[in-house]
DNA sequence: CGGCAAATTGACTCCACTCAAAGGAGGTGG
DNA sequence: CCACCTCCTTTGAGTGGAGTCAATTTGCCG
């Protein structure tokens, strides 16, 4: 309960309390979002459960580690970064959430976050509150995999960071992620603002915040794409996807578990 | 059905077909295995599901990248390690499976298995065919957030791999693993024989197969342990716990996702 | 015994990190 | 509205750890 209290999340509900009904059929994140494979009915009862947030502001946190489950979140618009803190204080980021994005279920199975996530900008989300997993497994049995849909997209994500590349194959990798991610949502996919600083993709990528600058100047450099602050133009998207296929071996292939 | 015919897993089958009633209830395995918190009368179901194998010799194959999806598999006995072969023809070990060990559900959600499964010595295990995924749900709900913790653990995992670590802190990491691992099993948790060879431990940590070699080595002239060939006898054991933690951020935390 | 793969060791190279310094950008308070 | 402060970013110089290349030894298995 005092975990409760201190989570975002309910700050939030506690916020707005009149939940805010959502038209799921009419939402632009269409297959981007929860409900693929559902049938009309079960559109309907998802519908019922889900609820928007209003606009979250930047450095807002939907919630923090320790923090006990409520909801899996979906992101509608905005950025958000996942972290963790380690015993030295440093912060180790996990994830960036793009819209369409899930953010929440990795406290489904203990009940406790174990991340912190924060906006990076202003964002909205949609809540889909549960009141305990085996409810959730009853409610939609869909959900189940699309859990593991979403956990195994995780581990071809870590597979890639795993990989033994290069500092530009990173940064490549990176860019293209993302450029992959801003096409999917109808955004253009070679000229896009960066929510995160340097620091950050340095962290995520683990490597230094100085190296991430020097690719991205060497890029430039090359051709490849203009950087300004945080706007970013790739200007050979071909080649910048060849350098991001070189070493990781099989970004497509969604192996994920030790087998 | 022609991957099935090129599936060491169902060579087992016509090779034995004989199924071997397991004695769950008597098995070594304990905790370790699949039924934990299932109720006496689930043990039963689950028992009478399970079969064994006969010895797999070194070298064999569980299964291979691309062979449909049949059975989860338990290690009872032995070491296999899992791989894909990139493009390149390269080799990449994704991990290291001793006894209490589940290989398989990477096939689960796409019924094709993605990665290649072989013995490193002589090995026993136990199957667990499945017909489908939502026959394996209606079946047993509990094997789901076994699932699950199955699948976090692999994140747990490759969080650790993917951290930004020097190769003395991945071959501590690495060692600590077994040695934990042994433990568990009963086994003595600081004098056992490796399984793999140091080109697989290198592919495993992303290393250089020298710098294998050569860590091992610094190690042994540091007093830290004694290595002969496959025989290692950790001298420090808490001295190489704490190797292993420097940098491991947070390894007991189960924080998985991208939250 | 012979052939082959695994393992070790040394020399050299290079990529990315660290340390350091100097501009910029954005935010806050006076 | 401006001054200041802080954090972000960039750039340079130097270092070091791990990779590569190469040669040798060791063990293993036919």
């Amino acid at each position: 309960m005092e975990n409760l209290a201190r989570s975002g999340i309910v700050h939030a509900y506690i916020r707005h309390p009149k939940r805010v009904q959502v038209a799921c059929s009419r939402c632009r994140l269409g297959d981007l979002c929860m409900p693929r494979g559902l049938s009309a009915e079960e559109v309907e009862r998802f519908r019922q459960i889900v609820h928007r947030s209003n606009p979250i502001q930047s450095g807002e946190h939907l919630f923090r580690s320790g923090d006990t489950f409520s909801s899996v979140v979906f992101v509608r618009n905005g950025c958000f970064k996942s972290y963790v803190v380690d015993y030295n204080g440093q912060e180790h980021v996990l994830g960036f959430h793009l819209p369409g994005g899930v953010v929440g279920f990795d406290a489904i199975h203990s009940r406790l976050h174990s991340a912190n996530v924060v906006a990076l900008k202003t964002s909205a989300v949609c809540y889909l509150p549960f009141e305990s997993l085996s409810g959730m497994a009853l409610l939609m049995p869909e959900l189940q995999s699309e859990l593991l849909r979403i956990m195994s997209q995780r581990i071809g994500e870590l597979h890639i960071i795993s990989a033994d590349l290069s500092a530009n194959e990173r940064i490549a990798v990176f860019l293209i992620s993302l450029s992959d991610r801003f096409a999917s949502r109808g955004h253009s996919n070679h000229e896009f603002t960066l929510a995160m600083t340097r620091r950050e993709v340095a962290s995520y990528l683990r490597m230094a915040t100085e190296t991430v600058s020097r690719v991205l100047a060497r890029f430039q450099t090359a051709g490849l794409l203009q950087v300004d602050r945080k706007r970013v133009t790739i200007l050979k998207l071909e080649k910048l996807r060849e350098l991001s296929r070189n070493g990781a071996a099989s970004e497509n292939t969604d192996y994920f578990a030790a087998a």
